[in-house]
DNA sequence: TCTACGTAACCGACGGTCGGTCTCTACCGA
DNA sequence: TCGGTAGAGACCGACCGTCGGTTACGTAGA
């Protein structure tokens, strides 16, 4: 005996179910059995929303890219708003990608961000970035004209400061790991998030000191506090 | 009857090989089956040498970072050289990847530099900024005492800006297809090399101008001239 | 003889296919 | 208004070839 569901409300199912499972044991290590399983349905079932397991993922990176436009486009959209104030914000939003706490970061470090999941990760920050770049380019030619910002090429810049993010972040998770076992890195990852946030000030030759691409709540992460949600931001 | 050779020379045999399958096909889509059968042994003569599939491609990574080394470590050493002499040395060597012909590069762009082996770039990176980082940054610091960088965090700059200049280099990989189908392409990609330049420029904090991280073949490659070096220049 | 090197049959798990079943809905004649 | 029915699309699960990896066992050379 078997259900039958919307196609949108399964095909959702799928995506969540498989999402969540990639993220807990890596897109390699997560068979189709396994998502099937998960879901409770049949081979067949799958194979009738997929053509094929790639096909899931191109879908995963597609809904990661409508996401992460969904989240900058009311701020680009904000006309009161100053351009450098607007990149603090996307940022903000961004890479803060939610992590509360430690653990999370740590589970997505070992495995998403592990080079285990390099083809996820590259679809997805390659969907984001081609996604997002346009309405970080128009924040860029807003920071020239409000005289702020100096960018010869404001499209090409916005691209190369994403997909630079992408790779900076990806580099943080992963020796996220190693503060355990030696605190010191701690130090060298609050000092690289600092280098980035300068390489960035001068791609844009905004006056330094002006952006904060990195939220303090990194620090917290890295430092080891169980956080306790002390009243703040989001 | 089978055939002994001595170890390093089958080793070498092996990752020979594994590479240039790795190159033609990609990672995944290269099983051990197709490698043993190319060096003409057993599957039990493979996991000899190696404890998994993903140990060779450990091993290979591992070879093309001392490769990179072995290229940067003379530039480095001299004491003549002017810091900003140095970088364009080093990245005229490194980046230019010995692509003298478009075929060459085409086939690199579609395969090793499509995402389907992003796990094997992204070790082979890995590897190579880790090993090659440390000798820009001397660079750098260099360049800081002769007065014509300023860079405050020597360290995080470079491996930034190597791990930078490998994710720009695959991005134009991958888009060197689209030529043929959109000439313009074409132009934006040397605009995003020159973009990339700039970029790297100020966050070394040198004079606008002073770096030439691409070659002129990479133009040319972009252009689809068969080369002949015609004089210079566009 | 001992050990490094090599063989080939074999294993479970994987992604993907296929013939077929079940369920829902639209439309039918009475 | 109704039961009957046909088609479409959701879903099933046994099955396939191939994969990475293991095992039991030969053989060449010190």
């Amino acid at each position: 005996m078997h259900i039958t569901k919307d196609y949108d409300v399964r095909k959702a199912e799928f995506l969540d179910t498989a999402m969540r499972l990639f993220i807990e044991r890596g897109y390699d290590d997560t068979s189709v059995n396994a998502i099937i399983d998960a879901v409770g349905v049949s081979k067949g079932a799958f194979y009738h929303y997929f053509k094929t397991k790639e096909e899931l993922l191109d879908e995963l990176a597609a809904r990661a890219g409508d996401q992460a436009m969904a989240i900058v486009e009311p701020i680009v959209a904000d006309p009161a708003l100053p351009a450098i104030e607007k990149m603090n914000a996307m940022f903000a939003r961004t890479n803060a990608f939610k992590a509360q706490n430690r653990e999370l970061m740590i589970t997505l470090a070992r495995v998403f961000y592990s080079d285990r999941n390099a083809l996820l990760r590259s679809r997805m920050t390659r969907r984001s970035v081609e996604l997002t770049a346009p309405a970080l380019a128009r924040i860029i030619e807003q920071g020239n004209r409000e005289g702020t910002m100096d960018v010869t090429h404001p499209a090409q810049t916005a691209a190369m400061i994403l997909e630079f993010g992408a790779t900076v972040v990806a580099g943080f998770a992963r020796r996220l790991e190693e503060i355990d076992r030696d605190p010191a890195v701690g130090d060298e990852l609050i000092l690289s998030m600092r280098v980035y946030t300068e390489s960035v000030e001068r791609m844009l030759g905004v006056t330094p000191g002006s952006l904060t691409l990195v939220d303090d709540s990194i620090v917290r992460i890295v430092r080891g506090d169980t956080a306790e949600s002390n009243g703040g931001k989001g």
